[in-house]
DNA sequence: TTGTAGGCGTTATCAG
DNA sequence: CTGATAACGCCTACAA
């Protein structure tokens, strides 16, 4: 009581309170409690509770020269995409009572490998990087650059969705999904497509896109027209209104690569009087739960976005284990048609 | 190069490479670069980078006695209330280079105890709690005990929508955004309602319930329905349920307690067959991003939440600064109509 | 079972 | 401007 009013109490305090040395105090709370004889260990234990002590991770961290920390890097928390891995990470760090850092890297890849380094220097476990903008092992990559030096010093590094790097990666079947995707508008009479993507730097959109090109291969139908935009809902909108405006004829059913697109595209179809699900066909990919909310539901493709997530934790915890560890997993898809693609346009 | 192949480079090892003292490294690299001759300087950051050093945060913490990082508690990531929240703190975060540390509390208030608990142990700047279970300082409620704790060793707290804590909060206008709500559905011709809410536990349910109830008082209108749910899609989408079975004659409108809660309701009406705006009007509470893209677009009170995020950072931040500092804020609410409360039922 | 002492990677103090 | 050296809070042989 008589030192400083703040700076919390350390393990002196409590070795000192409970009248034993701080080793004594350090494996009564943390080491193997077996060899402190139980009415010290108590001791300790009231002394640590009435100080309200707690010990300071880092210095465990510096002592033990490892923490149990999970970074976790990913675009957009605000997303539901990205918000449902996260959610699967943090459920499968729980189990291990590991602790989820996480950082959201807004578009610049600058700020993105500012994260990777920062990250770096907090010693993670792992750092598990879901879908940012890591693409191919070109010249100048400092972002692969910079999680090789981290896995180098003995870090684990997942990627979701980034098959290109060398490594361990959970994959999403994007391309197959897609795939049966076209097959299955092909099966309820659609013709004629639009094809609302991203820029091709976001390897899912274009993966997304590739397969829904291959599914259409060969089967006689048009090429489809492509509407570049934003990977976001805005983008969707964005796209959509531009297609009203062109003029949409030739078109119809509308394949967004992803559920927050088609959900904007439906909207702005709505807002220009064009009915969704009836006058056009709308498609997305993810399977996000609103895509049950909106009217027509959303057909889509649904993707195990939280089982990704926790899977991810899994396959960089299991890379300690003898080499017989899997270095990579790929998460299964498919096509869910609802409303939105109901109604079969006349011929 | 003669040592283990990992563990990270130190310190001591860029030291070496750059023929200085640990020192002067530090100094170079972090200190204030101006007492340091430039040459030195240069040599110091090419070993850096040619060794790929990174500088380990918890040395940096322990040897500093202060981390840059923010500790965020919510209930549920993939809940788009919180990943705004969380959105909102990031980016404020962003701003001063501290770094966020995301801990999702779903359900048990013990879970949520030993989430400060640990939180505490990384000495963090400042810990944010959003829409916990913190209810009242009443006896055993030990997880209001932890914060305290944590504030006496100089810890900076700030909770989201808890005001009945000795802490610095952010608060939402919830009280006064539902009277108003109740208000406007009053001036649309609205007169027998039904609320759907969550336990009382949850005080943001409860204080929205209650400010619907105020808007309500002394305007002749029956006594609202009140069906008690779950705070979350599913909930919303059961209670509705519940109330087409039950027969809804005598109700022509639901206000949900949020949105989420609200859309569940929607699509359970559509599920029965009736549909709202027309046969029942819905209104919601927050105003997230799909209450748009629902049809008929979802009538709600808007609440400002990446700015209650990056209030909240701001609070913490400026209780350093001197006496002045202002210890909570409100954020005020709007209602927004839409064409979820469209239809003025026939009289 | 317990205590002493050295070390983890940085920073900060204090002489040179 | 630079280099030893003592902290920082904790863990862990090693010795008692």
């Amino acid at each position: 009581m008589h030192d400083g009013p703040n700076s919390p109490p350390t393990l002196h305090d409590v070795a000192r309170e409970a009248g034993v040395s701080v080793a004594t105090a350090s494996r009564a709370l943390n080491g193997s409690t077996r060899n402190v004889r139980s009415e010290n260990a108590s001791r300790v234990r009231a002394a640590a509770a009435k100080l309200g002590y707690q010990p300071h991770l880092s210095a465990q961290a510096i002592a033990r020269g490892s923490t149990r920390t999970v970074a976790l890097v990913v675009r957009d928390v605000a997303d539901p995409y990205f918000s449902a891995i996260a959610a699967g990470v943090g459920r499968a760090a729980e189990a291990d009572r590991l602790i989820v850092t996480m950082a959201v890297a807004e578009g610049s890849p600058e700020r993105e490998l500012e994260i990777v380094r920062t990250l770096r220097g907090q010693r993670p476990r792992v750092i598990i990087v879901a879908g940012s903008r890591v693409d191919g092992a070109g010249t100048g990559d400092a972002l692969a650059e910079e999680l090789r030096h981290y896995r180098t010093a003995g870090g684990r590094v997942v990627l979701i969705s980034q098959p290109d790097l060398p490594f361990p990666t959970v994959t999403i079947d994007n391309r197959g999904g897609a795939e049966r995707l076209a097959t299955a508008l092909l099966g309820a009479g659609y013709r004629r497509f639009a094809v609302l993507t991203a820029p091709p730097e976001i390897r899912t959109s274009r993966e997304r896109h590739e397969g829904f090109l291959a599914g259409l291969r060969g089967c006689g139908v048009p090429e489809p027209l492509v509407i570049e935009t934003g990977f976001t809902r805005e983008g969707g909108y964005e796209a959509a209104r531009r297609l009203v405006t062109r003029g949409f004829e030739d078109v119809e059913a509308v394949f967004a690569v992803n559920d927050v697109m088609a959900i904007g595209a439906m909207t702005a179809f709505r807002d220009a009087g064009v009915v969704p699900g009836a006058d056009i066909g709308v498609a997305g990919f993810d399977d996000i739960a609103s895509a049950v909310d909106v009217v027509p539901a959303l057909t889509s493709v649904a993707v195990p976005l939280r089982e990704a997530g926790a899977r991810a934790m899994r396959l960089a915890l299991s890379q300690d284990e003898t080499a017989g560890a899997e270095s990579s997993a790929e998460m299964p898809t498919h096509v869910v048609l609802r409303d939105s693609t109901h109604v079969r346009p006349a011929p």
